[in-house]
Parts: structure tokens; C-alpha cells; sequence
RNA sequence: GCGGGCGUGGCGGAAUGGCAGACGCGCCAGACUUAGGAUCUGGUGCCGAAAGGCGUAAGAGUUCAAGUCUCUUCGUCCGCACCA
């Protein structure tokens, strides 16, 4: 009797509910189980529902956690919304409605589709970013980083984007532009709040040693970072009595140095403007570069361009040189000191520079031609007094730094391209920051037992014109009395970022409803550290880097029990659209999941997602390539109709033996290894070897739904059940493999002359290479293809192939 | 400029230094069909009637054997970027 129709329409929803009125997929409080803690970075609801990206990160670790549960792991798989955020609160600004009312309709929506696609998340640890009893919790860790001196504010030039109307951090504005808005982003002299990240740098150096990243991450994070070692000096400021600090890693080209340069923001030069003679100049110049935008200025400034300082000058504090002072926009206030010694023979800016200038070159490492550019390899010193003679720098700087220290005027350092985390943003829809500012007592905290500050509901979130947020013209916000004196006192006003409840949100999941702590430490103790996480590469340099720093800190004032939270990370490549571009509404090239997922069902897109290309590549979608998928659950499906009878034994039949156990085997590891195309692929090698046979057993059909129920779950459920093979599926134990199984009796192999593929022969698989050596030539095949040739030497790869080299 | 990738059929892509092109898409043929945009079977890198030859961006090298290792060149993608 025929099997009835594949109808994924009718039996996805089905078993989708099955699995929910059961909780399936929710974690034991049974702690005495090996456990599996696997996490998808939580979405953004945004307004346009799931893009096809997401079900990639999510159906990959998806199918992890449903073998973790099969090989008898208590999995953690969680779901949640990082809901604060400037897009949501735009469109509430846009549309009128409260980002509050548009937050849950999203999540509402984005919960549906996600249910659709069949993952198992346990939903009973859902958490929202913008729940008052979550962002209690990121209330309190913020004050724990206070309470520790973590967090400091400063006036200092920031990112400002004019469109958002946002202060943004560093990570927040890469390549001068607004991450939100894509606009240019502009400096403005500001008072931020910071998170002194920085302090935190070579922890989170130190910490990539002992993580499973993939290197492309680690380097990232490694270059972002941007740890540099050398040493500060101090150049006097000629009759000041003061110096200028400067950061050099080049401390032993000390006595080439023929000029300084200054940014032009530095403060020495308004602490000296009256005995500057070109003052109007420079300021003029200054004007100019602060009209710049960090795009301009970075990018468009191939010519150098610049000003002496006329009436100020400095004394080189090791040779007693006076060397004269310049502005230049290429020296950047925000790295070392903003102020550098240049080395025109040894650093091409300087070089540069130099060559407009018409500024003296004084060669000090022999080696290249410094008529043409500046060199910057290694080389022999000369014209540097007692540095003359070393060949390689780490002498000449440790000789340097010892002479420099031993005079006082330096001392070796590190710098970081990293800068501390602008933390305040001026906008409604985010965590409120829970400080207060009271004009007795200064900056003081809201006490732990007032959290959670709750986020005032009003009706008017458009930004403030003024710079500052909505919440500033809350009066019944605003003020209030201060924790200290009991005076009156004003609110912070200004919310965090939407990084800020991301940067901890793995560690609620271990115990999402706790009213006492963030999580138990018992939970944490047993669920931590997460053990495999999946995302993308847009956020290896910001959350990654921001929820690493969090959880060290964590860590460092005991709060959860690891350094690290994340012990592996591994991260999917982009889906493009079919034409290979990125997929963009402008462009068109848009797939919308809803619309495959009807057409062909989850089970068929679940596996395309996954069958597509190497999981880490980008590659463009293809709905034909789909189809295809689907084509391979029909045949799956219609295997039914094969099925040899019940009362056979519930065995792999001894010819597709040896297939089964390399399928179970190749299966398995390549989910491991996140290979999740040919896994998939070796299961349609079975099949198309199946459909040559004609039939199949039941042991051999039960193997061939485990192994393809995590990637395909509703209809191997439905299988299953129709053939009576016992409870759900996602209840049985993953298949084993027996390495006696793996191999043939016989083998075929490949007969090569001098490395070139000539001829087969059929050999026993446990002949060894004495045996083969042995026997091999004098076989009639051989011989007919060698000839009157001489065999020179025999190499015999077993199970492989036999080379002669003959002549 | 610095850092990290990648380059294989018409397409997406497979290949612990060991038979290049698994698997899928597309295409061709056959079977079954009233029908086929369903299904099943077979074929499908290029040249050649065949024998055979040529093939993994280009060039060199190491090796019995190279898509894979080394060097050079070219192309391309991503991240950072006047970082002193």
C-alpha cells in the first residue's frame, strides 16, 4: 500500500505542537548530568520579521543541541530579545506608538516565526533586554563597575552622530561612520560616561590563549585591541620649564629626531597660545581640521599638511638639540600623548612631512636610501653616540630605555588602539543609568535596593534638540533627593547602550526567573561557561569584545566562576542574495523565509541552510538549490514504500552494512566540525544507494531518521511514528558506529606509473605494503601496463593506490 | 599601508600530500505515462571518432605523488587604518 503524501503543511505545525505542550527542549534542574550549553546570539526584534541569516546561526546549533540531547547531555538552549535599541524607538518616533507596544509586537512575531522553523529553544528561559526585571540586572552590574572605579566620565572630543543625535563609542562609529544610520560621524567636545575597557585590555589579550576561536576572531580582536610596547619620553618645552610627553616605540632613533608635531588639540598649545607668535595662524588651522570630519581627515589627507609653532620649542632631552614644534592633523590627540618625536629618516609620515617642510633628515639605521623613503627595517646605528654599532632594535631599545630611565626623562610603556567605551546614550529607549548627580555630594549611585530604575513611560521620545534625552524633561525623572546628604538632586538622564544587555545576557538564561541575583551561583557554577557559541562576524570587535570585558570583570569580583564566558565561538558566513550580493530591500534580492518555508516546508529549508556551502563561507541563495533539498526528504519520505517487512530483523542488512556504519560515522563528525554539507551530503549517498537496492530494513531506516532528525526534525518524527518505532524521536539515543564495520572486505585501488593514474586493481583491504610490494607487480594487470619497463621503485599506500616509477 | 581569508566544471561546492570534481542545481538521454514542470534509471570537466591527451588563477620549486606544502606574480573579499 502506497504511503500517504508528504504534506510538510500539516505535520510541521503538529509536531511544533507536540514538542511545546511537552516543554521538549527545556533543561533539567538535574544537575547531576554532563551539560551542554549552546547559544545563538539573541536577535534584535526588529520590524521586518527574521531575515534568512538568522535560521542560518540558529538551525546550525540547533542541530548541535538536538544530538548534544541525544548523546544523553542536559542542553541548554536558549532564546531570547535584544529589544532596547535606536530602530525600534525611530519607528515608535515615526509611527507614534510606544517603542514598548512596538518591542512586544515584534518579539511576538519574531517568537512565531522562529516556532515555524521548528527550533528547540527552551522558551521557558526566554529573556527581553527591556524587561524591568532584567535590566535590574544590568542596572546592578553597572554599579558594581562604579562601585570598582570602573566607570569615570571625562569631556573629551567624541563620536557624534547628528542624524541619531547620539553620542556613539569607538566600535559604534568604525570607518567614520554611524552604525545605525550609515551617516557621517562627527567630533564634538562632549562629557560621556565611560567604561574603562582599556584597564581590562591585556586581560582580554591574555584570555584569546585560552578560548577555542577560530584564528580569523582571535586576530580581530588581537588588531582591535592593538596593544603596541615602547616608551614615553619628555621633550622641556624650551623657557617653560615644562615638558611635552610623547609616545615613541622607536625610543633608540631618539637621536634622529629633527622636529616634533603636535595634534591640534593639543592643550599645550592654549596653555602657551600668549607666547605663540603664528597664534592666529594656528588657530586657523585648528578651526580647519575641527571642521573635519574622521572620514576627511583620515582618508583625504594623502598630502601632508601643517604649521610651525613659532615661539615654542623643544629640547631633545638626550643630545640637548633644539628641535622646533609643528601642528599637524596627522598626529591624533586620541592615540599615545598627541604629541609625537619625528624620525623623518626612519617613518614615512615623518618623511613626508619633513620633505614639505624642507626639515633636516639625520640617518641613524643603515640600510636603505633615505634620499627616496623613509626605512624602517633593521640595521646598523650610527650617528646615535653610545647606540652606535647595534644591528638589531631589541638591543638598541632595551640599551635606550635603560640610559633613559636611568637620566628620568622616560620610562618604557604600552599604548592601545582601544579606547575606553562611550557608555551614555541620549535617546528614551534604553537601560535609564543609574546614577545621580547631586550638587553637594557629586556623582553618587542610586542605592542597589531602589533597582530597578525604571524607564518612565511617556508619550514624547522624539530626542531632545538640546543633546539631551527625552527623559531630561521628565521632571517627576529628573528629580529627586540624593542617596548621601538628602538633598536635592537630579537624575542622570542620559540611557545605555543597546550593547549593555547583551554584554551579560548568556549568564541569565542559567536562571532567568531569580529575583535575588542576577543567576545563582549554583546555576552559574554548573552551566557556565557557555560552550559553544555561534554568530557572525559583524560583532567579533563589539559584543564579543564588550561581553568578554564584562564577564572578566564579573569574574575578578567573584561574581561567576570563569574568566572567560564563552569556551568556543565559530561563526556562519553571510547568505547572499542569487545574485552574490548582499541581500538589501534597494537591491531586491530579499528572500523571505515564510515564502520558502511554504513552498517546500521547514525540514527541506532547515537543510538547504545548511547544505548550501561550507557553514563559515558566504554564499548566495539559490531557491532551486532548495528545491533540491526537498526532493531529498520526498525521497526519504517515500522510502516508506521500500521498507522490507516488519518481521525482518531490526539489523543492517550485510551489504549496506558497511555504508551504515560510514554514515553514522561521517555524520557524526562532521556535525562536530560544523560540516554540515557533506554530512548531509553522505546521507544522499546512502539514500541514492538505498533506491539502487530497492529496500531497506527497519534498523537500517531507524538509523537514517536519527541521524537526519536534528537537521529535519518534524518529518523524521512522523516517520518514525507512523512505523510504530517507538517514543519521539527526540527522546532516543544518537546511533554508534562500529569501527570493524567501517571497511570492505576488498578494495579497489589505483594503479599509478610515475604519479599518473594508469589502471585499478582489486586488493584484499588488509594487505600490507610488504604483501602488495611483494605481489603487486607480477600481476597480470600490472604487467600489461608497464610493459618492457623497468620498475625503479614501488610505493603502495594501503587501500589506496600502487605507484610504479619505471623507465 | 597592516592583519585575515579566498581563487577548483555552466552554477553552489567536495577532496587526512595519495584515483580532482563527492553531493546538489542545471542540462542530455531512456523508462513509466493520456500527459509530465511528477517519479525512476543512466549520462554530464575540456579536446578527441578512438587510443589517448589536457586540466584546480599564472609561473617556479620540494616530492615517487601537489588543488593541498614553499617562493614569486596576478585577481578578489573582509576587518583595521596617518596608531607614532
Amino acid at each position: 500500500m502506497p504511503v500517504k503524501p508528504y504534506v510538510p503543511a500539516e505535520i510541521e505545525p503538529k509536531w511544533q505542537k507536540f514538542w511545546d505542550d511537552r516543554q521538549a527542549f527545556a533543561a533539567s534542574k538535574d544537575h547531576t548530568k554532563p551539560k551542554f550549553y549552546g547559544l545563538i546570539e539573541f536577535p534584535y526584534p526588529s520590524g521586518h520579521g527574521l531575515h534568512v541569516g538568522h535560521p542560518r546561526s540558529n538551525t546550525a546549533m540547533d542541530i548541535i543541541s538536538r544530538m548534544r540531547r541525544m548523546q544523553g547531555f542536559n542542553v541548554l538552549f536558549p532564546i531570547g530579545w535584544d529589544a532596547f535599541g535606536l530602530p525600534t524607538e525611530n519607528y515608535a518616533i515615526k509611527n507614534n506608538i510606544h517603542p514598548a507596544i512596538v518591542t512586544k509586537q515584534n518579539v511576538d512575531h519574531f517568537r512565531e516565526q522562529l516556532k515555524k522553523i521548528g527550533f528547540s529553544f527552551d522558551y521557558s528561559r526566554e529573556v527581553d533586554t527591556t524587561d524591568p526585571n532584567y535590566y535590574k540586572w544590568t542596572q546592578w552590574i553597572f554599579l558594581k563597575l562604579f562601585d570598582h572605579g570602573m566607570v569615570f566620565r571625562d569631556k573629551t572630543l567624541v563620536n557624534y552622530c547628528p542624524s541619531c543625535k547620539v553620542v556613539l563609542s569607538n566600535e559604534d562609529s568604525q570607518g567614520g561612520k554611524c552604525d545605525i544610520c550609515h551617516g557621517d560621524v562627527i567630533q564634538l567636545p562632549k562629557d560621556v560616561w565611560y567604561l574603562r575597557i582599556t584597564a581590562y585590555a591585556d586581560k582580554l589579550l591574555q584570555g584569546l590563549e585560552t578560548v577555542d576561536y577560530p584564528e580569523n576572531i582571535k586576530q580581530q580582536q588581537i588588531n582591535w585591541i592593538g596593544k603596541s610596547t615602547g616608551a614615553f619620553v619628555k621633550f622641556p618645552l624650551e623657557d617653560t620649564g615644562e615638558s611635552v610627553e610623547i609616545y615613541t616605540t622607536r625610543p633608540d632613533t631618539l637621536f634622529g629626531v629633527t622636529f616634533m608635531v603636535m595634534a591640534p588639540e593639543h592643550p599645550l598649545i592654549d596653555k602657551y597660545a600668549p607666547q605663540i607668535k603664528n597664534m592666529e595662524a594656528i588657530q586657523a588651522y585648528r578651526d580647519e581640521c575641527a571642521k573635519k570630519t574622521e572620514f576627511e581627515r583620515t582618508q583625504l589627507t594623502k598630502e601632508k599638511t601643517g604649521l610651525k609653532i613659532e615661539g615654542l620649542s623643544a629640547v631633545n632631552p638626550l643630545t640637548g638639540k633644539v628641535v622646533p614644534i609643528f601642528i599637524s592633523d596627522y598626529v591624533m590627540m586620541g592615540y599615545g600623548t598627541g604629541a609625537i618625536m619625528a624620525v623623518p629618516a626612519h617613518d614615512q609620515r615623518d618623511w613626508e612631512f619633513a620633505h614639505k617642510f624642507g626639515i633636516d633628515i639625520i640617518e641613524v639605521i643603515k640600510g636603505g636610501d633615505i634620499e627616496k623613503e623613509a626605512y624602517t627595517g633593521d640595521g646598523e646605528m650610527i650617528n646615535s653616540d653610545f647606540l652606535n654599532g647595534y644591528t638589531n632594535k631589541k638591543d638598541s631599545i632595551a640599551r635606550v630605555l635603560e640610559e633613559i630611565e636611568k637620566k628620568g626623562i622616560g620610562k618604557a610603556g604600552v599604548q592601545y588602539k582601544m579606547k575606553d567605551w562611550a557608555f551614555n546614550r541620549q535617546r528614551y529607549w534604553g537601560e535609564p543609568i543609574p546614577l545621580i548627580h547631586c550638587p553637594k555630594c557629586g556623582v553618587v549611585a542610586v542605592p542597589y535596593e531602589e533597582l530597578p530604575l525604571r524607564l518612565p513611560e511617556i508619550d514624547d521620545f522624539q530626542p531632545g534638540t538640546d543633546g539631551k534625552s527625552p527623559l531630561a524633561r521628565i521632571d517627576s525623572f529628573v528629580n529627586c533627593t540624593c542617596p548621601k546628604c538628602g538633598g536635592a538632586a537630579q537624575r542622570e538622564t542620559d540611557t545605555m547602550p543597546q550593547w549593555a544587555g547583551s554584554s551579560w545576557y548568556f549568564l541569565r538564561y542559567c536562571d532567568p526567573h531569580n529575583d535575588q541575583a542576577f543567576a545563582s551561583q549554583e546555576e552559574l557554577k554548573y552551566w557556565l561557561p557557555v560552550d559553544w557559541y555561534n554568530g557572525g562576524m559583524e560583532h567579533v570587535t563589539r559584543h564579543l569584545l564588550y561581553s568578554r570585558f564584562w564577564h572578566r570583570f564579573l569574574y575578578d569580583i567573584g561574581e561567576v566562576p570563569t574568566p572567560e564566558p564563552y569556551a568556543k565561538r565559530t561563526a556562519q558566513g553571510m547568505i547572499l542574495g542569487s545574485d552574490g550580493e548582499k541581500m538589501s530591500k534597494s537591491r531586491g534580492n530579499v528572500v523571505n523565509p515564510d515564502e520558502i518555508i511554504a513552498e517546500i516546508g521547514a525540514d527541506a529549508f532547515r537543510m538547504y541552510e545548511m547544505f548550501m556551502g561550507a557553514f563559515d563561507q558566504a554564499i548566495p541563495w539559490s531557491t532551486n538549490g532548495a528545491r533540491g533539498c526537498r526532493k531529498f526528504l520526498d525521497r526519504v519520505w517515500r522510502l516508506q514504500d521500500m521498507l522490507a517487512p516488519a518481521d525482518c530483523p531490526d539489523v543492517f542488512s550485510e551489504d549496506m552494512r558497511v555504508s551504515m556504519h560510514q554514515t553514522i560515522k561521517k555524520v557524526t563528525e562532521d556535525f562536530e566540525k560544523m560540516k554540515f554539507n557533506t554530512a548531509i551530503a553522505q546521507m544522499m549517498t546512502l539514500v541514492n544507494e538505498i533506491y539502487q537496492k530497492g529496500s531497506i530494513t527497519p534498523g537500517e531506516y531507524k538509523a537514517l531518521l536519527l541521524l537526519l532528525s536534528p537537521v529535519s526534525p518534524h518529518i523524521c518524527e512522523e516517520i518514525w511514528q507512523d512505523q510504530g518505532y517507538g517514543d519521539p524521536i527526540y527522546t532516543q539515543p544518537w546511533p554508534k558506529y562500529d569501527e570493524k564495520y567501517l571497511v570492505r572486505d576488498e578494495v579497489e585501488i589505483a594503479v599509478q606509473l610515475n604519479g599518473k593514474v594508469k589502471g585499478k586493481l582489486m586488493v584484499p583491504v588488509t594487505m600490507t605494503r610488504e604483501e602488495a610490494q611483494a605481489t603487486l607487480p607480477d600481476s597480470d594487470e600490472v604487467k600489461r601496463l608497464i610493459g618492457d619497463k623497468q620498475i625503479v621503485k614501488c610505493i603502495y599506500v594501503p587501500g589506496r593506490l600502487l605507484n610504479l616509477v619505471v623507465k
